[in-house]
DNA sequence: CGTTTTATTGAAACACCTCAACAACGGTGG
DNA sequence: CCACCGTTGTTGAGGTGTTTCAATAAAACG
């Protein structure tokens, strides 16, 4: 049964148009999905894995767990992204993915990737190139957690997820859904529960965000790219698929 | 001219055999190299990209400077690697990459690489599976600075390069080249050079490991991953080829 | 409604930062 | 070969952003 609409599609095309054919085996990619429901792991670190994910839809994280419980969110995942690419190099999985939300999950088997990368060069080059993108973002990620100061940093995180989701089509009215606990925020930002909270009681008080709900919404866009330190630079990678300099 | 060793080759390896008609194409593509002094450039950030740099010899490092000066190193680049991929991507590049020791770079044009991943499949995977190995050690670089304290992230750091080098061969008595400066390893580490400084004294005075003329030794191996908190399913994405576990 | 999870608050502790001075080192030119 | 100079490393000390602990309020859940 084909998609509606096929985020993974939707994602690809923004680096380059795919024939008919390749639409249809994007398509069939993601034709068969299993939900799993929010705080259910879809990999657990250790595990082994032979498949890729591809979020349909709902959101996830990226979670790595150390020793003594510390715990750090290394990425997010909304619809279109792939995860776990990178499971065909590692024996096991060195980190875990979680549902936030409830969330439709697509398996595609290790071979079929293989082979559709063999005979379709323009959707293996599509592949890479999401892959690049994720690394870019982590990057950022990177610099947010180790020069930002905290609030600058929930800022960062604010604003570039709210660029992701537009990008994707699911914000309205400046406001989106970002259905994590001030415990998840607090793992991504590399922060603890209580600063997070109070730098949000800030950002909330300045009339910058609103948050309530697991739903964020962007009182003031400028103000939250100002803080955030946003560097124009790298809104040019926003800039080719629609989203405009402030 | 061909290259005794081909590091670029070399990487690849780890993930798949090659015919000799695919590795006559890598020796190919780092043919010709240019040299960069230390302390120079290679590319900087708002820099418009049409080719792939290759790191054939020495070390780099990719850096993101903020407004008022902040900086952090998000990688190092040693022989083999492949940088700017993701500049086909973006307009402009959102970081700059700097050389650390006089290094030898082969610049690959962006045609080059198109053509050669659209005709040979398996150069096309080793090179999606390079920017994959690169995305698990951005993510372990997040764990890092997100959630270990000044300590055990100078550790990790340490213990991971080590790990690096001793995959391309660069290491020697347990100790190897590591050309920064406390300034270099404070950006990388997202903390101030005065406590850089103090950890390092500290790993020093603990004879855990010892600093140097940009050389360093691993004076007690497990001491190290043991401070650092080596994950040691991480650690199988080293196993593979050839590194033992403790 | 009880029960569990999540958000919020206060206050003390501390890891880490900033400032600022000085020592050590490596190169350069006289 | 020494004097000079810029860079890098080291130290002390006071300040602060952030953490930790611990308790309470407010939602969310069944």
């Amino acid at each position: 049964m084909r998609e509606a609409t096929n985020p993974l599609a939707a994602k690809l095309r923004q680096f380059t148009e795919f024939s008919d054919r390749e639409v249809e085996i994007l398509d069939r990619l993601i034709a068969e999905t299993e939900i799993f429901e929010a705080g259910a792991d879809v990999i657990r670190e250790g595990s082994r894995v032979d498949w890729v994910n591809v979020v349909v839809d709902g959101m996830l994280c990226r979670y790595h767990v150390l020793e003594n419980g510390r715990r750090q969110i290394t990425a997010f995942l909304v619809p279109g992204d792939m995860c776990d690419l990178h499971a065909f190099l590692l024996k096991e999985m060195d980190h875990s993915i979680g549902a936030l939300t409830t969330s439709r999950i697509a398996r595609i088997p290790r071979q079929t990737v293989l082979e559709i990368t063999e005979k379709h060069h323009l959707l293996a080059r599509a592949f890479w190139w999401a892959t690049m993108v994720d690394e870019a973002v982590l990057r950022q990620w990177i610099v947010n957690v180790g020069r930002r100061t905290a609030y600058e940093r929930t800022a960062h995180q604010f604003w570039e997820m709210f660029l992701r989701m537009t990008v994707v089509g699911h914000t309205q009215n400046n406001s989106f859904r970002f259905p994590v606990t001030q415990q998840d925020l607090a793992d991504t930002l590399g922060m603890s529960i209580v600063h997070t909270n109070r730098t949000l009681q800030r950002l909330r008080a300045e009339g910058v965000v609103s948050v309530q709900n697991g739903t964020i919404t962007v009182r003031d866009p400028d103000r939250l790219q100002a803080i955030a330190g946003f560097n124009p630079t790298y809104l040019h990678f926003y800039e080719h698929i629609g989203v405009r300099r402030a």
